[in-house]
DNA sequence: TCATACATGTAATCCGTTACATGATTGT
DNA sequence: ACAATCATGTAACGGATTACATGTATGA
C-alpha cells in the first residue's frame, strides 16, 4: 500500500499531473520509496476510482491535473498515525554478510571493503545533495531535510561498521 | 533473486528439509530476509530443477533432504561477489517522515517520539538476542554476530535520530 | 486415541519491473 | 521539418503474501 501513499503524499504537498509526480519521484522520493512510471499512472486512476484524489482540469496533449480530496487527505492521515501494516525490512546487502562464511577471507574481507566504500560514496553523494538543495524554511523543506538526514547517519554507520568487521576479519586470520 | 540465494546459501551452511529450512529462517534469517512456506517450498523446487540443489534422501512423511550440488555453490559464489542487480532501498517509515508535513506538528511529534520508542524496544530486542544466542566459533557465527551488530548500530542510530528530530520539532515551533 | 508437530503443496491476489505502444506540443 | 519533451497508457512476467488443502508420524 505503500506507493499509494507516497503518490498520496506528494499531491497533497502540492497538487499536479502525473508526469509532474513522476519527476518528483525521480528526485525527492528516490532514496525513500521510488517508483517507476508504468505504476505510478497505474496508481493514480486508482486513487481516482476510490475517491481519494480527483481531476481538476485536462490541458493540452491530454494531461490531467490531479488534486487530493478530503476522503484522500483523511485516509493518508490514518495510513501515517497507524504504522501497523508495513512491509518487512529485506537486505541483499546484509543477506550477503550473513552468508559470507561460504567464501574465503579473502573474498570475504573484499567483500567488506567494497560495502565500506559504496557507503562512503554514497555518503558524500548525501551531503552534496543536502548542500545544493534549496530547502526553504517550510515544513516540507524541515522533514524533507530530517529524512535526508536519516540517510546520511545510515551511510555512516554502514561505512563504520563494515570498516569494523574487515578489522575482526584480519584480527582472526592471524 | 535474493530469497534463492538465501535458500541456497543456509542449504550451503547446512543441509537439510524445506520443514529445517523454514524455521532456520523463522530465527536467523528473519531480520535480514524474511521468506514465508509458500514461498520457500515453491523455490526449493525450482532450485532443484535448476540443478543448484538435489535431493539426498526421502523420509518419513515425505520429506525431502536438500543438498547444495557444486553448480550451485558455483552460483551462489557467483550472486556474491556481483551486487549490482540488488533490489532499491524501501522505507514506509521514512516515506511517513518525508510526508510529516501533512499533519500537525503535536501528531508529527509524537509519531517520531513512538519512531525512537519502537527502535529502542528493537535494540533491546537485539541485546537480547545477541546475550542468548550460542555463538561458537564458527565462521558462520562470526558473519551472523557481524549480520547482528549491523541491526544493533541500526536502531541504536535510529533511536538517536528521531530523538533529534523530536528536539528540533520543538525548537521550531518555540 | 488424540493433539501436536512434521511435512509439502496449490491457488488467488497484489506489488513492482521491463518493455512496448501511442500520440501531441514546443522550440529551433 | 524534426528532435526533444510532454503525456499517458497496456501487457507480460516474476516476487511476495494469504489462505486453502492434505496427509503422516510421534508421544502422552
Amino acid at each position: 500500500m505503500s506507493l499509494r501513499y507516497a503518490a498520496l503524499g506528494l499531491l497533497a504537498q502540492e497538487p499536479g499531473s502525473g508526469y509532474d509526480l513522476l519527476k518528483r519521484f525521480d528526485v525527492s522520493m528516490a532514496n525513500v520509496w521510488p517508483a517507476t512510471q508504468s505504476q505510478l499512472y497505474g496508481e493514480l486512476n486508482k486513487l481516482a476510482n476510490a475517491g481519494l484524489i480527483e481531476v481538476t482540469d485536462v490541458g493540452p496533449r491530454g494531461r490531467k491535473e490531479y488534486r487530493v480530496t478530503d476522503a484522500g487527505r483523511q485516509d493518508l492521515l490514518r495510513w501515517m498515525t497507524n504504522p501497523q501494516d508495513d512491509p518487512p525490512y529485506r537486505s541483499a546487502e546484509l543477506l550477503r554478510v550473513f552468508l559470507l562464511s561460504e567464501m574465503t577471507s579473502e573474498q570475504a574481507r573484499a567483500y567488506m571493503v567494497s560495502v565500506a566504500e559504496h557507503a562512503e560514496a554514497e555518503l558524500t553523494r548525501y551531503e552534496q545533495v543536502r548542500d545544493c538543495m534549496e530547502w526553504g524554511d517550510t515544513d516540507v523543506g524541515f522533514y524533507g531535510r530530517a529524512a535526508l538526514e536519516f540517510g546520511l547517519r545510515v551511510e555512516a554507520m554502514e561505512a563504520d561498521w563494515a570498516r569494523w568487521v574487515v578489522k575482526e576479519i584480519d584480527r582472526r586470520s592471524n
